[in-house]
DNA sequence: CCAAGGTAGGTGACATGTCAACCATTCCGG
DNA sequence: CCGGAATGGTTGACATGTCACCTACCTTGG
């Protein structure tokens, strides 16, 4: 027997997806107006920033981003051709290729953030209380949670 | 001058970016798997039947659901050619079309849509408390009021 | 040392989304 | 009533994502 949504819950639901579709469309036009990076560019160029070894093999990578490696390896591919990243071979293992920060991306991405960072400021949390905040990740994390022990099986 | 994220709030909104990716995948792979529908097909679909006139013409489907008309023509076309939805021509505007739910769109929503509702209590609001729930309600609302208010353009 | 299986990554076909340009119609000022 | 602008919707080219499969290389039991 299926239970339907509380009227609360409800209104929470489509709020989160209807939050969820407009938040990630107006950050993405940002972004792309702003620097001409998609939000996904940015993702990875953080993921190559953010670490004391410049280089990061495709698969460290792939974990790092939760992406499939599918859906990497063409991003990346395409990124390369924009120039935001190259390849190095790995010494250690034929198999494995480094991915390296190209100046051209590390200027993208030290160009980019700041703005991003701001936008994000401006849509969302300039507008929480810290209640909220803490809710938010409170919440996030129990979901997450959920997700986690749950894999990809379905509800019952 | 650019603030950087608190602690918290980078704590909430890494949890809130993981969230989404995950569970609209999560959602989308039951919802794909039990019923053979996308989570668009399902939007398109809800909105077919949650009301007394079954037709609908494009324009306000593309309204209803927030979706450029170009988006939502490609995906009536999809949507079409499995026999989810049929198009009629509209008496009093030859240029408009309406979309109506075949049976087997029927069909496909009304046996979907208990599975998904349970995947959501399953992976979302079973784990929250009321308390949260009516956080997640209220933060999406300010957030929303916000993009409302700002449409398309940038953080300053 | 070698064959079988596992691992890193890439490819091609296809689904979906976006952007811009394009009919066909309807509307409207003169 | 007419010519141009606005409207409703579609189309084609292209960007991005997914799935299934492929290749090359490593690893390991015998």
């Amino acid at each position: 027997m299926t239970r339907w949504l509380s009227d609360d819950e409800r209104r929470a639901w489509r709020g989160y997806l209807d939050m969820n579709t407009q938040l990630s469309a107006q950050l993405h036009r940002q972004l792309q107006a702003d620097s001409g990076l998609s939000l996904a560019d940015f993702d990875v160029l953080v993921q190559l920033t953010d670490r004391a070894e410049p280089r990061m093999r495709v698969g460290e990578l792939a974990d790092a981003l939760q992406w499939e490696k599918s859906r990497l390896s063409h991003h990346l591919a395409r990124m390369n051709k924009r120039g935001l990243i190259a390849r190095e071979d790995c010494p250690d293992d034929a198999r494995s290729v480094f991915i390296v920060l190209t100046a051209k991306g590390k200027q993208a991405i030290e160009q980019a953030a700041p703005a991003h960072v701001d936008t994000v400021r401006d849509l969302v949390f300039d507008h929480l209380s810290a209640e909220e905040v803490a809710a938010l990740a409170a919440i996030s994390a129990r979901v997450l949670g959920r997700l986690g022990r749950a894999g990809p099986e379905v509800a019952q």
